[in-house]
DNA sequence: TTCGTATTTCAATAGTCATTGAACGATGAA
DNA sequence: TTCATCGTTCAATGACTATTGAAATACGAA
């Protein structure tokens, strides 16, 4: 996977509503749903999900086939499996044995001001 | 995992050079490494980097600590573990023999103007 | 063809984000 | 204390993103 092929999966990940569709349609599989059904789950008006779906869809994350009026829309568990080999590639040089040495924690996830000593 | 987190990490990773961060401090292992190595490594100027860093901090992906003058950087690798675990989460309706039925593509990657009947 | 439904496209608006250099703060050594 | 180094914060700029409703397009049924 090149980078730019990445990053644009993470922006399409990175939105709430899109968040939202794209596990709808993990939990729904491969044969996925129309967009319709989508739209009367999450409450989303028609355009803003019309909006949603084209970006997930240009990041590789769906697919859309056609069914009467119905679009239907699947997630593209692939595109997501991809995304996480390239995240953890290399990791701790590839040496299992480093990745799990110490405990360490300094300040991780609440914002702080400084950093003490 | 609540989605709010999932929204700041998948948004911390989707822009190129926290991408490029994030992969080399993953590649760096538990131990970290030194902001200004990682300035170096990626030819970021300091002030880029440091807002950098601290989206990815904020998100919860990297920890930091001071060493000397140094402030160490390290991924967070149970954030990303996380992570892909809410993404996957009820995945085909956690009946996994729903998963791979069928090789479906009706459009995925390519941009079209209209999606034939 | 005409009608109704499903979905997309368009245009305008407001909000968020990345980038830069300069200034500031924190630390360790002389 | 004074100095040099490492890193962060600030302010200004330009670029991108989400959201809305209205209009347009695609399809199936009558």
């Amino acid at each position: 996977m090149k980078k730019q092929n990445a990053v644009a999966i993470l922006a399409a990940l990175a939105q709430g509503s899109r968040l939202d569709v794209f596990r709808l349609l993990v939990e729904a599989g491969p044969e996925g749903m129309p967009a319709g059904h989508v739209a009367t789950a999450l409450r989303l008006p028609p355009s803003a999900l019309s909006f949603h779906l084209d970006r997930l869809r240009t990041a590789g994350l769906v697919s859309v086939r056609r069914d009467g009026r119905s679009l239907i829309y699947a997630a593209r568990f692939e595109a997501m499996n991809a995304l996480v080999a390239y995240l953890t590639d290399h990791c701790c040089q590839n040496r299992p044995e480093l990745c799990k040495p110490k405990v360490r924690s300094a300040g991780g996830r609440k914002r702080e001001a400084r950093i003490p000593a």
